[in-house]
DNA sequence: CCGTTGACTCTTT
DNA sequence: AAAAGAGCCAACG
């Protein structure tokens, strides 16, 4: 049985290059279409109680996952940071926006 | 875009 | 173990 966290943490893991997904689709892959905020929670704890494979937060794409409405949202390195990253997989970025949203 | 309300998990006390 | 605090959010006004 997989736990909530697991759940989010596989789902973000398997976004592919070049896409991205939002908090609240994530939920409700996870089955909590209302836990928009726990997902982003767990992102951001990275503290990683469970998957010791996993030590760093670099393991997981979180910066391809971004706000329902097209903002960036935030990132444990820094809003900025996720936003280069988005446009290096090839996702523009317009002041903190989406422009492109793939999904 | 800002403020408030709602919902959920994780961490700390 | 139970309660309180915090957090990469969503929807509505």
């Amino acid at each position: 049985m997989m736990t909530f966290s697991e759940k989010v943490l596989a789902a973000v893991k398997k976004i592919p290059p070049g896409r991205v997904t939002t908090y609240k689709k994530l939920a409700e892959q996870c089955g909590r279409p209302l836990a928009a905020r726990a997902v982003g929670r767990i992102l951001n704890a990275s503290k990683f109680s469970f998957f010791e494979n996993i030590s760093e937060k670099e393991k997981i794409p979180c910066h391809r996952v971004i706000k329902s409405d097209g903002t960036i949202g935030g990132y444990s390195k820094g809003a900025k940071k996720k936003i280069v990253l988005l446009k290096r997989e090839g996702i523009n970025i317009n002041n903190g926006r989406l422009l492109a949203k793939n999904e």
